[in-house]
DNA sequence: TGACTATATGATAATCTAATCATGTAGTCG
DNA sequence: CGACTACATGATTAGATTATCATATAGTCA
């Protein structure tokens, strides 16, 4: 049971794992959208279409998408649903810290960080 | 815009990475019964201390967990419950995985692979 | 068939991550 | 204070991940 149990900790670790990267993050939002072609997400999200294709084989691979060929093109989807909740619950976490922070610094949160360099006197 | 999109992407890719090892799945799992010492911690997952607190303080750094010192030892729990939910979604996609592996093979699932060596007759 | 388009993949180098061992720090208690 | 306990951290090493360039594959269309 130990065993089979570290297995499936591994399979759930390798699912987050799919989403652990800014560029694989950029996907997976685009996704939501409905199924994509290659092409299309590397025109989105803006890198070089090998480096596309590999962070997608890896989201296959972890199952969290899938793709379908038709003509030239492959299209990918995310498979589960539940991954934009995910999606959801990470944005309202860092909603959520952002404003500790500026709450922390006596910032107002609104925009994000304006870089009007508020001098700080040398203290 | 694009600058401060990236930014946001990068610390989702963060709170994600939080999750994608196995001992950090198992860390979140065994923080779902409430705040937990290290020390509890390690005899629970079983590894180095060091180790442990390692992945500790990453999860920390993400967001995902706080923790609070009292007396010697310092206590980590889930800052966001949501985070119970992820790890739900990814049990119900691996399980469904399973069925799915499963139906391919012609194989009953209930039970992961049994290890009773069903010798293969040489095939 | 040959030219073209969309996507995948091998090889490589740079970078990052994880585990480990040894040691440091901070709180407790005698 | 000194011994002890719980935890964190520096240094090191082994292994994994990522981006990139060049090239391969496979489908389309003239």
């Amino acid at each position: 049971m130990t065993q089979c149990d570290r297995r499936l900790r591994e399979r759930k670790a390798e699912v987050f794992n799919a989403l652990a990267h800014p560029l694989r993050v950029a996907v997976a939002e685009f996704l939501r959208g409905g199924e994509r072609c290659v092409c299309e997400i590397v025109a989105h999200v803006g890198a070089e279409q090998s480096n596309i294709s590999r962070h997608l084989a890896l989201m296959v691979r972890s199952g969290v998408l899938a793709n379908r060929k038709k003509g030239l093109k492959v299209f990918y989807r995310v498979r589960y649903p539940c991954i934009f909740n995910f999606l959801r619950c990470v944005d309202g976490m860092l909603q959520d810290q952002l404003r500790e922070t500026g709450e922390m610094l006596g910032v107002r949160v609104e925009e994000p960080a304006r870089r009007t360099r508020t001098v700080r006197a040398g203290v």
